[in-house]
DNA sequence: ATAATATAAGTGAGTGCTCACTCACTTGTT
DNA sequence: AACAAGTGAGTGAGCACTCACTTATATTAT
């Protein structure tokens, strides 16, 4: 049963940084009101109300309510694909190739966690990502630069062997991806529910294998 | 190549109501602003302006922002789901079943240009149900109550007849949503570049078959 | 057929409110 | 004492919405 940990993973990301505790507090807020109200929901003095601050703290850090957005986005974007192509290297593909099955389910069960460990910054990123067309150019070039190589590479490597039928890697992507976030989603949408990620694992990889294998 | 007709699909529906020319233009100004900007970054004079009427206009039938937006959506989360579903029975499901390639074809192909004629609205349906928990509601029980029920039923049938895995009737409809949403989504979020959907569909059936056919 | 009257639709200046943000000042830290 | 962090009243802008008035349309009387 996986437990939701994104209070602990935010909180150690904050501590990550040199920020003093009332800035700490005026992003937990901001984080919380932009995923259960929106962005544009939220005003400036909710945020103050809610981290225990003054108006005029809310912006002598991040000096706009557009800077607060992206000092909780920046990092959800900058490190959800590179994590996922250093994962990647050092766990899954380093040594020789695991059999197909592992490698999904290796894959599948890392992004699962991934999206229970981050829902709150990607139901944030979520209703951005329809608006905000940076963000969206953004997360492509970082998902074709980091992601798509290594898992094209694997891939490749599967098909060359006629493990998996000879389709472009773009559309086995696509089939990946879209059935780890129908479970993702149901993470995101309705968090009072906990998601057994290995079960979730399970299920999406047996799908996959008979979708994708010879 | 399938062509956008949203424009056409929505005047049509204006026709079949008895609101006013000027009345129908606040109508479409307000579609088209809130499916590129959002509802909240849509301003009431944005709307008089596009529309070419006074700011009162905007109000004379609709009674407040929220009003209107109420007046957009309804009809696609009223009539997206039933209209599913009549069609289901009239169309595929009338006559003695199909072959499953067929039936998986028929829902695909539907469902993809049902995505293409209503992009717009599905865009700002979108981004209401990460705060709408009404909506999501709604739509929900729609689902459940107008197409769950035919496609159980036809998914029992072949079931029953071992044609396919034995999986709960929730996991299959999940599969067959996520991928028909992973092309969708393109056509959604990049309206500029028009989606094949009959290669769609072909891709799209050829991956569902290879899952969940024994 | 035309004029008068009633009703409906539309108008746009104005309202009260809230927004994002500022900055002179106070408090805390080094 | 100097500097950094925090404060909160205040600012200008723009919001959603109102409503007294104007214009357009429909109905009725002559």
């Amino acid at each position: 049963m996986a437990i939701n940990n994104v209070e602990a993973l935010f909180a150690e990301t904050l501590n990550e940084t040199d920020l003093t505790g009332k800035q700490k507090d005026v992003l937990r807020a901001s984080l919380s009101l932009f995923s259960e109200k929106g962005f544009s929901q939220t005003s400036t003095p909710d945020i103050a109300r809610l981290a225990g601050v003054s108006e005029g703290t809310v912006y002598k850090q991040f000096k706009t309510k557009e800077g607060i957005l992206r000092a909780i986005l920046a990092p959800v974007v900058q490190n959800v694909f590179p994590k996922a192509a250093d994962e990647f290297a050092t766990d899954v593909l380093e040594v020789s190739y695991p059999s197909l099955e592992t490698f999904l389910t290796s894959l599948v069960e890392n992004r699962l966690n991934f999206i229970v460990d981050n829902q709150k910054q990607l139901r944030v990123l979520l209703q951005e990502v329809l608006f905000n067309e940076g963000l969206v150019q953004q997360i492509r070039t970082a998902f074709m630069e980091r992601v798509y190589g290594p898992i094209d590479s694997a891939l490749s490597h599967y098909r060359d062997n006629g493990e998996i039928v000879n389709w472009q890697t773009g559309r086995m992507i696509r089939y990946v991806v879209s059935t780890v976030v129908s479970y993702g989603i149901q993470i995101i949408m309705m968090p009072e529910f906990t998601v057994d990620t290995k079960a979730s694992t399970k299920e999406i990889v047996e799908f996959l294998m008979r979708g994708l294998k010879v």
